[in-house]
DNA sequence: ATGAAAGCGCTAACAG
DNA sequence: CTGTTAGCGCTTTCAT
C-alpha cells in the first residue's frame, strides 16, 4: 500500500495525497474523500522515502562508555523522554566493552553515527586524547558533549560543577570537625571525575589551612572493585588514621565502605565517608550515603534540548552549559 | 557527493560503481579505478537510498519500561553488543513514564516502532492486558518477547525460571534452618517477579511441610521505597517474628534491611534477607546479600539472537527459551 | 561484464 | 488549487 494506490482509491493524484498527508491547502471535498481512504486503508506513509527527499531521517546517536552506571542511565531516560516528545529517536552506541577503553572504538562510533545518517549525535567522551581532537575537528553532523568540554574544538558542551560540588562536600566535611580527610578518586586523564573533583577536594583543604598529604590520596579506577581496592591501599599505607574519606563517586564510596567494613572499621563511628552522584541506593544503604545529588534526568533533557537547537538553527552559537548540584546531608558522616 | 559523481571520477556507469560497492564481479581495471576514488573522495554510500531499495533499514526496536534498573540495563547492553555485531541499530523505547503505566503507551510504542520501520522489535511487557494481546495477534513486524509468554500469540518469548529460582533460594533458607520465612514480593498481575516467584517460596515451604501464613505475605511494588514500606508492613503486623525475609528481588531487599537497620534489627543476626537478581551493589552491600544470579548480559545477546534469526528466515519456527540462574550465597542469610 | 533505464515511495517545482 | 513531471541516491533488470 503506497500513496499511489491511495490516490486511485480516492480518485486524485498522488500530489493531492501528499499534500492532505502533509496539511497543505486542498479542495475540502479531495481532503475529505482522501481522509477517508486512508483512515479506511490504515495507510501509513513510508518513512525511508520521505527521509530521502526531505534529507531528515529524527535520529539522534548518542555515544557513551556504558549505560549501566545509574547515572547514565538516568540522563538516556532524559534524552529519551525529550527527543520522543519531539519526534526523534534515539539510537545508542557504547564505547567500552569488557572493561576495556580506547579512542579507537570511539572514532569508529562517532563514523557509525555518520555512517548511520543521525542528524546530530550526544557525545560523553571517555578518554579525551589528541587523534579525537584531531578527528572530531571537522566531524560535519552536529554534535554535542555531556561531561566535558573538548578544547581545541568548537563543540559545544554541558558540564557538571564538579570543582565546586567536591568542595563542597569536604568542606561540610571539615564543618563536622574532621582534620584528617583522605580522598579516593580517579587519575587525573579523566577530567572532570578525575582531575576536577580532587581539586576540589584540595583547595577546600587549603581554604582552611589543612595540609595536604599525597598519602592520603588515592588515584583509582572508577568500579565498586576498585573503590575496594583503593580503600585497603589507603588504609594500609603507613599508619594513617583518616577520620573521613571522600570518595570521588558514590560507586567508589561503596567499595570503601566494603572494605571498612570487612577490616573491622564503623562507618560513620569510625570513619565518616561520602561521595558524589547519589546513586540510587545511597539513600538506602547502610549508613544513607551523604553525597552530591546532580538532577541527571533533567540533565539528559537539556544536552537533547541542546542539540536539537542546533540541529534546527544552524547558525545560532550553541553556549556552554553547566549543572549545578546540592549537597545530601546523610548518616555516614557525622 | 553520491554515486554519480563517482562514476564520473571514474570514467564508468553508476552499475559499475554500485557493483563495487557490493562486491559483484567487475572488470579489475575497473575495480581498482573505482576504488581507488572511493578511497581518494572518502565517499560513503546514502544510506537511506539504499534502505529505500533495499526495504532494509537494519534497526530494531526495543520497548521496556525503563532502563534504569540494573537489570534492563544490563540486558540492553547485551543486546546492543550482539546487534553492532550483526550490524543492526539499536532503539529504544521506555514505557514506564514517571511510574505510570498504561497499555496505552505499549500500544503506542509498537505502534511507533512500525512507523520507525524497524524489522523486528524485542518487547519487555511491564502489564499483559487482553486489549495488548488482541493488538499483538496481528502485529507485522517481527517480535520477541522477554521476560513474559504472551499467552494467545505466537510471539516466540525468552523467560526467567523465577519459579524455580524462588524455590531455591527458599529451600536454602530452610537448609539454613529457618522455620519461619515471610515474603515480600509482587502483585500477581506481574506474572512472572509477581506471581511465579511467589509460588516458589510457597511450595518451597510446601514440600517442607511448612505452614504458610497470607499474614507473612506482603504484595507491594517493585522499587525500593517501597520495599522499605513493605517491610514495616510486615513488621507491624501483630507480633510476627519472622527469621529470615524473601524479598522478590534485591532492590526490595535493600528497602527491606534499610527498614530493619532503622527499626533497629540486625541483618543476618536477628533476621535473614535475601533477594533476586544479584543487582551490581549486592555484593558490596553490607551485609552482602544472598541471592539469585541471571547472567543479563547474556540474556539480551540471546534475545536479540532470537530476533535475528525470525528476521532472516521467517519461515523458521523459532523456540522459546528459558534462562537458568544460580544461586549466590553470602553474608545476608545465615 | 557493462551501461541505460526503470523504479523504490515520496515531495516539490512547474504548468495549468 | 490541482495534476504532471522530475528527482532524492541507490539497486537491479535488461539488453548489449
Amino acid at each position: 500500500m503506497n500513496i499511489k494506490d491511495i490516490a486511485q482509491l480516492a480518485g486524485v493524484s498522488k500530489a493531492t495525497v501528499s499534500r492532505v498527508l502533509n496539511n497543505i491547502k486542498v479542495r475540502p471535498e479531495y481532503k475529505e474523500k482522501v481522509d477517508r481512504v486512508l483512515k479506511e486503508t490504515g495507510y501509513k506513509p513510508n518513512r525511508i522515502a520521505r527521509e530521502l527527499v526531505s534529507k531528515k531521517t529524527k535520529l539522534i546517536g548518542m555515544i557513551m562508555p556504558s549505560i549501566k552506571p545509574n547515572v547514565y542511565s538516568h540522563v538516556v531516560e532524559g534524552v529519551n523522554r525529550l527527543l520522543q516528545k519531539k519526534g526523534y529517536s534515539l539510537i545508542l552506541t557504547t564505547t567500552l566493552e569488557f572493561g576495556q577503553q580506547s579512542s579507537k572504538h570511539e572514532v569508529e562510533a562517532l563514523e557509525f553515527m555518520k555512517d548511520r545518517q543521525v542528524e546530530g549525535v550526544i557525545y560523553v567522551p571517555q578518554i579525551i586524547c589528541p587523534e579525537i581532537i584531531e578527528y572530531l575537528k571537522d566531524y560535519d553532523t552536529p554534535i554535542v558533549s555531556l561531561t566535558e568540554k573538548l578544547k581545541g574544538t568548537s563543540i559545544p558542551a554541558l558540564t557538571f560543577d564538579d570543582y565546586n560540588a567536591a568542595k563542597s562536600i569536604v568542606q561540610h566535611l571539615i564543618d563536622l570537625g574532621h582534620k584528617d580527610i583522605a580522598f579516593i578518586g580517579i587519575t587525573d586523564e579523566y577530567y572532570a571525575t578525575g582531575f576536577l573533583r580532587k581539586k576540589g577536594y584540595m583547595d577546600a583543604l587549603k581554604e582552611n589551612n589543612m595540609p595536604i598529604d599525597d598519602d592520603r590520596i588515592i588515584n583509582g579506577g572508577f568500579t565498586l572493585v576498585e573503590g575496594y581496592s583503593s580503600a585497603r591501599e589507603l588504609m594500609n599505607k603507613g599508619n594513617l588514621k583518616p577520620t573521613a574519606i571522600f570518595a570521588a563517586l558514590d560507586r567508589i564510596a561503596y567499595g570503601t565502605m566494603s572494605y571498612l567494613n570487612k577490616a573491622g572499621y564503623r562507618v560513620p563511628e569510625d570513619i565518616s565517608v561520602v561521595g558524589i552522584d547519589d546513586d540510587d541506593l545511597s539513600s538506602y544503604y547502610t549508613p544513607p550515603l551523604t553525597t552530591i545529588y546532580y538532577d541527571f534526568v533533567k540533565t539528559g533533557e537539556i544536552i537533547a534540548n541542546m542539540l536539537l537547537q542546533i540541529i534546527n538553527d544552524r547558525q545560532v552559537l550553541v553556549e556552554d552549559r553547566k549543572m549545578g548540584f546540592s549537597i545530601r546531608k546523610r548518616g555516614s558522616a557525622i
